[in-house]
RNA sequence: GUGAGUAUAGCUCAGUAGGGAGAGCGUCGGACUGUGGAUCCGAAUGUCGCGGGUUCAAGCCCCGCUACUCACCCCA
């Protein structure tokens, strides 16, 4: 019996597992190099207050999934549910308003929240995301969505669904609300006992609720679109009709509120056909949050996607081996050349793994073979004696006495 | 928070009526003391999730617990 597991929730990755996960992340990199952003990280935990007074303290997240503790100062702090309020929280504390805008950032790193574990969904998880801080522009919506786009062909994910919504801005929120609220008090014993609750804490949520008992009366539930302002309203125009132009296909979704405050205007989710945990990507913009961190008021927008969902989401992505090129076989004689040799083929850049296990030739010559390698150099008495050493190309079995001198050039000069 | 399923070797799993704990793959070694992949032979690894009960006897039956998986809710 091993005397420790891992948490719950949480996952060790290993093996091909690994590989796929530093090919997505790779891409991601790449993709972010091809548009200008650059990396921020921030920590793992922040105060607690900062999740608080952004995601919503009515929110599922603040609720019931935040991972927060006490340290040995007495500060509240809490394990990062979402990558927003951070990355914004930094932009502001290292004045990166300095840098001019609009400010290109991304961020790739562990989330936590406390939910029961299931296929695609984790304590802790990997995030990336995007932030385009500075622009109010719907030419910025225009940019994030490529991004997106661009971002879902490279890792070959197909059978996604663009769902987008408009959830108005601190003028014409309000009002919605009160049209929301006064199409469902009526309504208002025929739901479920969450809505009831919801409709005095957050009714926007009404909306996405799953619950066969409310889902009847959705149907007839006033639009955002119908009740924002008119900015707001010819703001979701321009991106809409942008996403026309750029012939990328969505679907306007009316119930599309999303699951954290600070959101306004665009609103917007990718889902995946397959798998419960459909929700492979979301975002928004989040035009207020800057100023109500302390900043001047800033527009910004940016996107969210967990590494986990993309990976089911990408099965099809060809995974890479990581292998040596050359197996350093030796004897008892020869182990002290052969470590010697390994070292100088590693300092010239060609990946080598030698024994370390003592065997003999034959259990080298299997643990070449196991770890796939191209050549084998094996130093016998002979090989010493004339300071000759046999080179055997693994795949065809051909095998040339190859001076001591000139094996790095030879290995080099060789593709496998 | 709610519901369902599973738990036997490193992995995938079998285990018949309650009576000796197994197979395949993998690992290690040998056949082959200087040549891998193919083949053959051999070996190691188990408190059968934990605790209790029934029984002459429990991997199997009963009760409790725990862990994991899946789903709901919500999310990424």
């Amino acid at each position: 019996m091993l005397l420790f597991k891992r948490p719950k929730g949480t996952s060790d990755i290993y093996g091909t597992n690994m590989l796929r996960t530093k090919r997505v992340e790779g891409i991601l990199k790449e993709l972010m190099l091809n548009w200008g952003y650059s990396e921020i990280r921030t920590p793992i935990f922040e105060s607690t207050e900062l999740f608080d007074r952004s995601v919503g303290d009515t929110s599922d997240i603040v609720q019931k999934e935040m991972y927060t503790f006490r340290d040995k100062g007495g500060r509240s702090l809490t394990l990062r549910p979402e990558g927003t309020a951070p990355v914004v929280r930094a932009y502001l504390e290292n004045s990166l308003t300095n840098y001019g805008k609009p400010m290109r950032l991304f961020y790739l790193g562990p989330m936590f929240r406390y939910e029961k574990p299931q296929a695609g969904r984790m304590r802790q998880f990997q995030q990336f995301g995007i932030e385009l801080i500075g622009s109010s522009s719907p030419l910025a919506e225009v940019e994030v969505f490529q991004i997106l786009m661009d971002m879902l062909d490279r890792l070959n994910v197909k059978d996604w669904q663009f769902h987008i919504n408009t959830v108005g801005c601190q003028n014409c929120r309000d009002e919605y609300i009160k049209a929301l609220k006064e199409y469902y008090r009526p309504l208002l014993p025929n739901l479920c006992s969450d809505c009831q609750r919801r409709f005095e804490t957050n009714v926007l949520r009404l909306l996405d609720c799953k619950n066969p008992q409310c889902a009847p009366y959705k149907k007839d539930a006033p639009h955002f679109i119908d009740h924002v302002c008119e900015d707001c309203k010819r703001h979701f125009d321009a991106v809409t009709s942008s996403l026309d132009a750029l012939h990328i296909p969505y679907v306007i979704d009316h119930y599309l509120v999303r699951g954290l405050d600070y959101y306004t205007r665009t609103a917007f989710e990718v889902k995946y056909r397959e798998g419960s945990q459909d929700a492979l990507l979301g975002g928004g913009r989040y035009d207020l949050l800057i100023e109500q961190f302390g900043g001047n008021p800033t527009p910004a927008i940016g996107f969210a996607v967990s590494i986990e969902r993309l990976l089911l989401a990408s099965k099809d992505l060809d995974t890479p081996s990581e292998h040596p090129l050359v197996y350093v076989v030796t004897f008892d004689k020869s182990r002290l050349q052969g470590a010697e040799l390994a070292f100088e083929l590693r300092r010239a850049g060609i990946p080598t793994v030698t024994d370390v296990m003592g065997r003999n030739l034959s259990n080298q010559m299997k643990e070449a073979n196991r770890l796939g390698v191209c050549y084998a150099i094996i130093i016998g008495e002979e090989e010493l004696k004339v300071n000759e050493f046999t080179v055997k190309d693994m795949k065809t079995g051909e095998q040339h006495l190859v001076n001591r001198e000139d094996i790095r050039e030879y290995i080099l000069s060789h593709s496998c």
